[in-house]
DNA sequence: ATTCGTATAAACGTATACGATTATACACAA
DNA sequence: TTGTGTATAATCGTATACGTTTATACGAAT
């Protein structure tokens, strides 16, 4: 809107709705309308659109011919396809990666387990661990493969804040996560990449079991 | 435009644009005005650039603040990056849909097989393959997923249409065709992934060493 | 000659406006 | 009461219009 703001509207909107979407303000099947989003938002209803076409492609919305969008809805059946692509793409990027971690990203990686072990925040809590695992793929100097890394965790991330605001799941992840990083540090990539498949398969289930569980 | 078009607008320009850059029609690093697309397809600007917001996330233009759109350049770390993920994803489908696969499945699969062996034009080969391995995938039933791979696969298929045309690779890909489904009429799960995972990233190699070569 | 600044044109991003589609409410008939 | 048709409102999808940003051409200064 200003002139000074060097992101576009649509962007700004898309980031908003985003985070509205994975903290759980907007819940599945909610419609999104385009004039009141435009409005509350204080623009137009093209960069609005737009924002919702990007979303719909990041998987975090659902169109309908004419008859708008409304926050995706997953299934147990879903979140465990998800799961299941997640651990054959981020085993992928952790052997690329491990051969080129430095001792500068095993301290950071160590510094974020620390930085969990406090935090009670579950969307918080999130977000930290997808930075976790993101500093463990980024030496893979895979970029493509990251952003896809990175839409695939968000797609699932609402249902990671659910449940961990109603189970304790977080002592158990960060056994695992400080296992992993060990491995990492040992350059063992036979022994860390199933270690990983194994930590993300068992959440998805997890999750999976939940979100049929609750209904 | 008309009242009865059942699809956008929007899709129609990205099904168009779609279709010209994978077929070479639209060359990387070309600009897309969106004015000029506009004004050619007989539309105002806003869907097409609803079009092109849908293309940027699947990777086949970039888009670049006040600055428009241009046809997406991979280079060859690229190419190899998504053969690599490729590899990852389409393994996992194809060890998710041996177990489920019918009669007809194979029936079906090998009379592409057949119909490829006679197909000289690249573009259609490219095509026919795609059909070749998304029938491979769907008795896994895991739709994200297929729609994952079908991007990836969209992204390189430009280049492998440069590539057939320059170089005899049809013979060795039907050689291995053919062997993975023998190993998925078998049930072989163990040797079928790993020999489709040798296939793939066979393929990323050879076009992506093309590519270099030629600057 | 090269560099810098300015004017002009081209292209982008968004607001407004309007026709088309879908949903909702209500009357009427079975 | 229940179902069906129609009128009305709400919402979507796209064209037009306009301000803003970026690129290009040209002239002045070093």
């Amino acid at each position: 809107m200003t002139p000074l703001d060097s992101v576009t509207t649509s962007e700004l909107i898309a980031q908003k709705l985003r985070h509205d979407i994975l903290s759980g303000k907007l819940k599945p099947l909610q419609p999104l309308r385009q004039d009141e989003i435009a409005a509350q938002m204080g623009v137009s209803k093209i960069p609005t659109r737009e924002a919702l076409v990007q979303l719909k492609t990041e998987g975090l919305v659902v169109l309908h011919q004419n008859r708008g969008a409304v926050v995706a809805e997953f299934s147990p059946a879903d979140v465990t396809e998800i799961y299941d692509m997640r651990a054959a793409l981020e085993t992928l990027a952790l052997e690329r990666a491990i051969p080129n971690m430095s001792k500068a990203d095993f301290v950071r990686a160590e510094g974020l387990i620390e930085i969990m072990d406090d935090e009670r925040d579950a969307l918080k809590w999130s977000e930290l661990n997808w930075e976790f695992h993101a500093m463990l793929y980024r030496p893979a100097h895979m970029p493509r493969l990251l952003e896809h890394i990175r839409m695939l965790h968000s797609n699932v991330a609402r249902y990671v804040v659910h449940y961990l605001t109603s189970v304790d799941y977080h002592a158990e992840a960060q056994r695992q996560h400080r296992l992993i990083l060990q491995l990492c540090r040992d350059g063992n990539i036979a022994q860390a990449t199933p270690q990983l498949a194994a930590h993300l398969t068992q959440a998805g289930k997890k999750i999976a079991r939940f979100l049929k569980d609750e209904g």
